[in-house]
DNA sequence: CTTTATATTCTGCATTTTGTGAATTTGCGA
DNA sequence: TCGCAAATTCACAAAATGCAGAATATAAAG
């Protein structure tokens, strides 16, 4: 996937969307997920698959792929425009829909813990377990308020 | 690796442990830190590699990356005994620790965007972008709270 | 200085992940 | 219904990861 004569992206578009997507892949994100996300992020207009995959010089299958993650996560979502089968993808607005997972992981691990600590513990470890629950329980209630008021 | 004979964990505390690991895991642990995590924090006393190594089933040299990844998280400690070349390790007392990573990572987030925005966004993107790098802020901010207060 | 017990690193293999180009499918207009 | 353009899925290759066992290093004791 050579695209040498169309420099479509200028060179520090580029180092913006590979420093971000670099932060947000060591946070989780695969990493062509990541460049998608950083790109749409710079763009005001829907963008087609097509453009996607020339300007973050990609296949179209993994476009497409990223892409779908993307909407999975709902950091992104497509428009489609009348009268044609094609797709526009845009960023989301919410900043935090992207971390309802990890809340709600927060949430399981806190249920988890409560409910298994006093068959598996006693003692010491028992009352560290009890405060890793609550810990994991605040956490999630911390960043749910922080997502909210975004 | 079988070890039929000496089965030194229980069915409740091998789910335990399993159940934890796995929701560590899709938090971002490497699956053998997650279920060492787990292992150590169901202990009350300090315990060997060849202890973990044993229980876990699992081998030496793993046992040993997995305590030495945990270690680099803050999650757990090594304690030498002395007289001894024996290692012994024990879960950590701060929960939030091995969160230290991930709030830097949103702190790093945030920098990057308000530094760059500019240069690479106008307009609707360039408002977007802006709300993006505040909630990364406020996020980080957030989370660094809770933990403060564990 | 040698032996012994333990931790750590190295090596090779199996598994998983990632990314491409080739089918295949799908929606729309003629 | 046919043809076309676009999205999606498939199959395979390459790269990365994880793990066990072997080899090596290190600390303590005699």
């Amino acid at each position: 996937m050579q695209n040498i004569k169309n420099q479509l992206l200028s060179t520090e578009e580029v180092d913006f969307i590979d420093g971000f997507a670099l932060l947000l892949n060591q946070w989780g994100m695969p990493m062509a997920a990541a460049r998608l996300y950083a790109y749409l992020h710079m763009r005001s207009e829907p963008v087609s698959l097509d453009r996607i995959a020339a300007d973050l010089e990609i296949s179209k299958s993994n476009a497409c792929g990223a892409a779908k993650a993307l909407e999975s996560f709902g950091s992104a979502r497509r428009l489609t425009e009348r009268g044609s089968k094609r797709i526009l993808y845009v960023a989301g607005d919410k900043p935090g829909e992207s971390l309802r997972r990890q809340t709600e992981l927060l949430g399981k691990m806190s249920a988890l813990i409560f409910a298994k600590k006093d068959a598996v513990t006693s003692g010491a470890a028992n009352d560290r377990l009890g405060r890793l629950a609550q810990f994991h329980h605040d956490l999630r209630q911390a960043m749910e308020v922080t997502i909210a008021a975004a």
